[in-house]
RNA sequence: GACCCCUUCGUCUAGCGGUUAGGACACAUCCCUUUCACGGAUGCGACACGAGUUCGAUUCUCGUAGGGGUCGCCA
């Protein structure tokens, strides 16, 4: 039988990093064993549910790559995928425990499923056999007065209506998986296997939840300038190894390595130090080209523009390696789109104590003005050549150049940002940043 | 409170009876270097505790402690 498995998400919310690992194991699974992969979303809740957070929650599916095989927006034979849209099937459930005599109408019109009370084994991938001892709590309402339908149940109904293989879900869930397995027995039908994965904690270890730095996807993972490639590697390792040497993998790697019974049972706390450390790894693997295309919409959200595509795609290239976060790019590049740069003042405070920098930026100017052509290495020698003009090192002019050029005292290397802004632009800036001595 | 899961460096982890307990991130130092970085090298740093099994426990069993989870007409 080929594997069916789902990520059945609540609409209360953005997607959160657990339930997108949850997804990421999921379709890892799927891809692994050729199966399908399914978006089920889990709308039941009228009162707390919105379509904002669906389509939130699609979105961050979609950028971390994670695509399905039958779900919203594309639909599949055991559709619709929103419960909200599937009563007519939950009522006929309910009506074959009525005629099993396993439910019974409160006075309020909730309806309640006779548990089985005995023994229940959850037979689990991560965790093992676990069985839990006949319960002594009260029967689990299915339905709510309004007509509505309780997660448990629906859960269950759509695990045995889309026919599902395996559930790989939260550890949260453990506990309540016997009281699935005894809805399944009730409708005569075989329960998936489960695997139920650790959590993703904070720092502090206590449970990360919305608010939580680095818990939201499109907020902490999407606008601060992640790569989906990093974070789909990140969050894979976070309860999960492949057992290589490296921890930078694909996707393809990723998918041929994935093990289910290798997930562990012990919950995970987010790093949020090394899931930096795996973008900056991506970030800087990235050609000029994709790097600018990933990198637009920050630069423009700090209104930065440009005219010539190549001298940006250059420009963001050259620096990086300096930067962890698509956000930090503006601050690293913003003087190679614009004359009015701020010189920052704590850089400028600390030349000036040199009385003899300012004849030295000039001469390095003077030097440029005359180099016979403009690359990286003309305006290296123009620089070497005024420098052993005064008998100074060209280290000692480089970083006036790079004040010059850029008001920072960091960068990329100072002849690739002259290279790049081209000689008129170079020497206004000197020119101006004279004024400043 | 009851029940369930978990416990190796600060963090993610390797380990599946005998290892100098390995790697990655972070941190520190050094090297490289026109800056910031990258990179390279080195260092710091862990088997929660107590019994038991065994010739021998990080590894198996039990207990304790600690952490997490579940006990909804939320999912």
């Amino acid at each position: 039988m080929s594997v069916r498995v789902r990520f059945a998400p609540s609409p209360t919310g953005d997607l959160h990093v657990g339930g997108a690992r949850t997804a990421l194991f999921n379709w890892l699974f799927a891809r692994k064993t050729g199966g399908t992969f399914i978006l089920r979303v889990e709308d039941t809740d009228g009162a707390r549910n919105t379509a904002e957070a669906s389509a939130g929650i699609i979105k961050g599916l979609r950028w971390l790559g994670l695509d399905w095989d039958e779900g919203p927006e594309i639909g599949g034979p055991c559709g619709p995928y929103f419960q909200s849209q599937r009563k007519d099937i939950y009522d006929a459930y309910l009506k074959r425990l009525e005629d099993a005599g396993r439910v019974y109408t409160e006075e309020n019109g909730a309806v309640r499923f006779k548990f089985s009370r005995t023994a229940i084994t959850v037979h689990d991938l991560v965790c093992g056999d676990v069985t839990f001892a006949p319960t002594e709590e009260p029967d689990m309402t299915v339905r709510r007065p309004d007509g509505s339908y309780i997660f448990h149940f629906v859960n269950v109904v759509d695990d045995i209506e889309m026919r599902m293989t395996h559930v790989f879900r939260g550890e949260d869930h453990l506990s309540n998986t016997w009281k699935h397995i005894d809805l399944f027995h009730a409708f005569g039908a075989t329960p998936p296997i489960y695997a139920h994965i650790p959590l993703i904690l904070n720092p502090d270890g206590t449970k990360m939840s919305k608010r939580d730095e680095g818990s939201a996807i499109e907020h902490s993972y999407m606008n601060a300038g992640y790569l989906p490639d990093a974070v789909f590697n990140y969050l894979c390792l976070l309860g999960w190894t492949p057992k290589t040497e490296a921890e930078k993998l694909s996707r393809a790697e990723l998918t041929a390595l994935f093990d289910a019974e290798a997930i562990h049972s012990s919950n995970a706390k987010f790093d949020l130090k090394k899931s930096l450390w795996f973008n900056a790894q991506y970030l800087r693997e990235l050609n000029a080209d994709d790097l600018l295309r990933h990198a637009r919409p920050f630069l423009a959200a700090r209104g930065l523009s440009w005219a010539d595509d190549a001298v940006a795609a250059a420009a963001v290239h050259s620096v990086r390696e300096k930067i962890s976060l698509l956000a930090e790019l503006p601050e690293w590049v913003h003087y190679f789109f614009r004359e009015d740069f701020p010189f920052e003042a704590d850089v400028l405070a600390k030349l000036k104590a040199r009385p003899e920098n300012a004849g030295l930026l000039k001469a390095a100017g003077e030097s440029l003005a005359q180099a016979a052509e403009w690359s990286e290495q003309s305006v290296h020698d123009a620089v070497e050549a005024a420098a052993r003009t005064l008998n100074v090192k060209p280290g000692a002019m480089m970083p006036l150049l790079r004040f010059a050029l850029s008001g920072q005292s960091r960068g990329p290397g100072v002849t690739t940002i002259a290279h790049l802004i081209g000689r008129e632009k170079t020497l206004t800036r000197i020119e101006r940043a004279l004024g400043q001595f």
